[in-house]
DNA sequence: CACCCTCGAGTTCA
DNA sequence: CTCGAGGGTG
């Protein structure tokens, strides 16, 4: 039983069909119409061959008006598809130390004897195909999907560094140019030639290139051929008037034809040849090298997996010394034979892996500098950038801590930035690419008023750096960010309380701030449309959603929190889930704590002068005492059994936990440790006594190795729970010291 | 009064 | 993760 021709047609693939059809005109359309692609070549490519796919599964789909009659559509009138003479594989990707070693292993393992690797540079550019017949360069085509590319073969001509012709170098191994060679390569800008170009577009209005590949995609695509016929034209019928519009075509000309001269081209496969035969990849090398293709001069033949991991440790070193960008290296079996064994899973082959380099930092546009309005009223810049991939995912914004900050690192809006990501999480903003300055950038000016409600901002003391809007009452983003943060895992936990129900709360009316959250109702959620759905059959009526009464059920078990949490809902300065432990255990009720003294108040460990004040301070605002008493009077439960822990198994031990632990949270852990009297720090320093590493533990592990302080593991903090510290360090994975 | 250690706050993306 | 800033110690 097969789906073919009449069989039904499931609806999922149904849909999937109409979104990559809207996907795929819409890119065209993007793209011919305002020449500013959508989405990413790749993107496109990818969405192009599944709409294949899914029509050649289910030929029903491809209806008169679907994309892939017009072959390239309109994308074909531009650039004819070209179906390459051996397909072009993609590369697997080994992305840590862990999967080079396991593609080793794979590898050695699946042929007898796997003898030399050939280690290459994986040059940041665009893969094309060539193909030369007896001699002469009969097509370049871009990678396309490996299967059929785009055929830029007419700019080629303008491409310098890709040989029109072949011929045999005077003392090569080869007698005679083979009449059918298909080769491999990678065109790309020198770094030096990038950011020239970034230069030019920058001063024709355009945006700059994000990076290499980018930029040699972008210039192998210009129209040359149309350029040519507008001048021509322009030429033919220039009367005085048309003799300016002729110097401005013939510029724009020269500019387009001089971006492909930049180009550089490094060949690294064969893909079909006739009349020549090799045996290993490097032998291949040389032979095109002898033809007078360009090779790279940095691959390297290594005999063993310590090689390639020499050849890896080497250019990771010096990444930046080589004259064009690199993003990995690629590692083949040398062996052709032992290629052939190894052979190819449908879309990359098993006896190559592109090795990518860890921490990267790319360049991005800095469209502009917003600012945010926290829960406590702290203004805060942000970048917002043009959206760019960074180790392993999309960024387009990041944090500029405040003013002093984006003064600090320098930056403009408008400029081309550096990015990365911190502890490669978080995105970070490193500073400004002033080379491809145009002097249209301008420098962020901090607002005076809130953007939110527009009260006159200031610092909270004299001195602070930080900014703050002091309407707490009423601006609408500090109530909604207040509203969400009752609701975070590290506050009340209510789940399904958010950023988006806060402000769908706020919206419809339904709480006027903080306050009434307890006292909502099934009636009150039915009148605001985030909360509800349709009735479906047998209803009548709206409904509320799955998710609202999931949220109201949440807020009536929130009702028993612990009175730290409530503590921290509160949003008071300077209290967070530390602070707010310490004070519910000293005081046992938040109505102890809004009565006591500030002298006695600043005795709590951990809490001084500065807190002490800021909880009277809180406690002194009427609407944050009536917020209080709508809590109260809604059930919610402000003390705690002030439980008499005896001598706890961990007392006075100061425990830092990193990574994730098999059996526990985040938060289950800590507690764990809490629970039995000991301290669980946010970071480690010389007086941690005990760092407990989990799975893919970070910076906080070098910097436990670094001071000395022991490191255990899961099995460590398992003893740790059970007997103690001493039993703990039995396990310890740092290579114990006396 | 330095300094170091912590905590709090804001934060990104899948 | 990072910055700012409070708390505590020498």
């Amino acid at each position: 039983m097969t789906d073919d021709d009449y069989g039904a047609i499931p609806e999922q693939a149904r849909d999937r069909w109409r979104q990559l059809v809207s996907v795929i005109n819409e890119a065209r359309n993007a793209y011919y119409q305002h020449d500013a692609p959508t989405i990413a070549d790749d993107e496109y490519d990818r969405a192009f061959r599944e709409l294949l796919e899914l029509e050649e599964r289910y030929p029903q789909l491809q209806t008169g008006d679907s994309p892939s009659l017009s072959v390239g559509g309109r994308r074909a009138e531009m650039f004819a598809p070209v179906e390459h003479l051996v397909r072009m594989y993609s590369l697997d990707n080994a992305f840590t130390d862990d999967e080079l070693e396991a593609w080793l292993q794979r590898v050695s393992k699946g042929a007898g004897q796997v003898g030399d690797f050939l280690c290459e540079l994986k040059i940041d550019g665009l893969a094309v195909d060539a193909v030369y017949v007896d001699g002469r360069l009969r097509t370049l085509a871009t990678r396309g999907d490996g299967r059929v590319g785009e055929d830029v073969t007419y700019n080629a001509a303008f491409i310098d560094a890709v040989p029109k012709v072949l011929s045999v170098a005077k003392g090569a191994s080869v007698k005679q140019v083979p009449p059918l060679l298909e080769v491999r390569g990678e065109v790309f800008f020198p770094v030096a030639a990038f950011d020239r170009l970034n230069v030019e577009q920058l001063a024709m209005g355009a945006s700059p290139f994000a990076n290499p590949r980018n930029a040699a995609a972008g210039s192998l695509r210009q129209r040359i051929d149309r350029r040519q016929q507008d001048l021509a034209e322009a030429e033919s019928k220039a009367g005085e008037r048309g003799k300016s519009k002729v110097e401005r075509l013939r510029k724009e000309l020269d500019l387009a034809v001089g971006r492909l001269a930049e180009l550089r081209f490094t060949v690294h496969g064969i893909g079909a040849i006739d009349g020549a035969s090799i045996q290993r990849q490097s032998q291949g090398y040389t032979l095109l090298a002898a033809l007078g293709l360009p090779t790279s001069e940095r691959a390297k033949v290594v005999p063993d997996a310590a090689g390639v991991r020499a050849f890896i440790a080497h250019y990771g070193q010096h990444r930046h010394d080589v004259e064009h960008e690199i993003d990995g290296v690629v590692v083949k079996v040398d062996d052709l034979a032992v290629q052939a064994q190894l052979g190819e899973t449908s879309r990359a082959p098993r006896w190559a892996i592109a090795y990518k380099y860890a921490p990267e930092v790319v360049r991005t546009r800095l469209l502009d500098i917003a600012v945010n309005v926290g829960r406590t009223g702290r203004v805060t810049p942000f970048a917002v950038m043009e959206p760019v991939r960074v180790a392993g995912s999309t960024v387009s914004m990041a944090t500029l801590h405040n003013a002093d900050e984006v003064v600090r690192k320098g930056v403009l809006i408008g400029d081309m930035v550096f990015l990365r990501k911190a502890g490669d999480v978080i995105p970070e903003v490193l500073g400004p690419v002033v080379e491809v300055r145009t002097g249209n950038e301008r420098a962020f000016v901090m607002p005076t008023t809130c953007p939110n409600c527009g009260t006159a901002l200031r610092p909270e003391k004299a001195g602070d750096k930080d900014i703050r809007c002091p309407n707490a009452r009423s601006c609408p983003a500090q109530l909604r960010e207040r509203l969400a943060h009752v609701g975070s895992r590290g506050a009340m936990d209510i789940e399904g309380l958010g950023d988006k129900s806060a402000a769908a709360l706020l919206d419809c009316g339904l709480v006027q701030d903080e306050g009434d959250l307890f006292a909502l109702t099934e009636q009150d959620l039915l009148r605001c449309p985030f909360f509800t759905r349709e009735p479906s059959k047998g209803e009548t009526g709206t409904q509320l959603s799955e998710n609202a009464k999931a949220m109201l059920a949440q807020i009536d078990v929130a009702r028993t929190r612990p009175l730290w949490r409530v503590l921290v809902a509160l949003s008071i300065r300077h209290v967070g889930p530390t602070a707010a432990q310490t004070l519910a255990r000293t005081y046992g009720s938040l109505r102890a704590i809004a009565d006591a003294e500030t002298a006695e108040l600043s005795q709590v460990d951990g809490v001084g002068g500065v807190i002490a004040e800021a909880i009277r301070e809180w406690f002194a605002v009427d609407w944050h005492r009536a917020v209080v008493e709508k809590w109260y009077a809604n059930g919610v439960q402000l003390t705690e059994e002030r439980v008499q822990t005896g001598p706890g198994l961990l007392d006075g031990l100061t425990i830092v936990i990193t990574g994730s632990l098999p059996g526990f949270t985040r938060d289950s852990a800590t507690a764990a440790v809490t629970d039995r009297g000991g301290k669980a720090a946010g970071s480690v320093s010389k007086k941690t006594d005990l760092v407990v590493a989990g799975e893919s533990a970070g910076s906080k592990l070098d910097k436990a190795l670094s001071l000395g302080v022991p490191v255990v593991g899961p099995d460590g903090f398992a003893a740790l729970l059970e007997s103690g510290l001493p039993a703990a360090l039995a396990n310890r994975t740092d290579g114990p010291q006396a």
